[in-house]
DNA sequence: GATAACCTTCCAGTTAAAGGAAGTTTTACC
DNA sequence: GGTAAAACTTCCTTTAACTGGAAGGTTATC
């Protein structure tokens, strides 16, 4: 099929479906006339990546699981080794966010935020006061 | 100040102080020789910046917030209406992040991670099982 | 034969710097 | 005065993962 069919059908943009072959993760047929030419299982591992890619995963970790996926004899383990990893990459970065919430909430509720000029924020961010007050 | 001593008052690598002038939102004079010459405001600025970086604040905010800092007659609600917008954005990723964290916990825990090829992981990521079960 | 829809490649831009090359100036030391 | 090191300069490239657009070829329809 064309990009355009595999595109719907993966739900990728054609795009970034380009770009996914450029990087080496499909490898489409080309027909005579030099468009690419998708089979099912193009498509199937188009919308492997989309998913992947949805939960967060790097291309490079989508690489890493393509290949476990495409290996049938690997073990279960390979590919939740992958997944735990990033999962702790999440729950990191979630840990991180909470923390900037928590200043930025402090911050924000501290600016009576009418017309007079002064500012607790703009205070606290030319370290002229600190936030732990 | 050379931008070495610049760096080390305002904590900011020299490549990143460079590249701040570059998109301007610092000009230190030139010396004679051609160095940059900083003043205690343009490190002050600098600080200023880094800390709104740190707080997650993107340039293009922190360009608006340095300009709210330096016009002393600005409303702080301008300055809280920044933050504000920032502390959503924050809240709308770490809401994100959460529920690609329940999945993949989810995920993770389902797979056996021995040496059977057979993995809930990928068998999702391929579209072949719905992850509500 | 014209027009639209689809396809192709290639180049530039996005964020916020970091890394490195090549060359100049200043500082330190003998 | 010589020389070596440190600090400075500009410019170019790379990062992640695409997205947008230009310029042009192909196919289907009227």
């Amino acid at each position: 099929m064309h990009i355009g069919e595999a595109s719907r059908a993966s739900g990728l943009p054609t795009k970034t479906i380009r770009y996914y072959e450029d990087i080496g993760l499909v490898r489409p047929a080309r027909r005579t006339n030099g468009y690419r030419d998708f089979s099912d299982q193009d498509t199937h591992k188009l919308a492997f990546l989309g998913r992947s890619r949805s939960l967060g995963f790097s291309i490079d970790d989508c690489r890493t699981l393509l290949s476990l996926y495409e290996d049938r004899d690997r073990a279960s383990s390979d590919v939740k080794a992958v997944a735990a990893e990033h999962l702790e990459r999440i729950t990191q970065k979630i840990d991180e966010l909470q923390a900037l919430k928590f200043t930025l909430e402090k911050l924000v509720t501290r600016c009576h935020g009418d017309n007079r000029p002064d500012c607790p924020i703009l205070n606290d961010l030319s370290g002229r006061a600190a936030l732990s007050a």
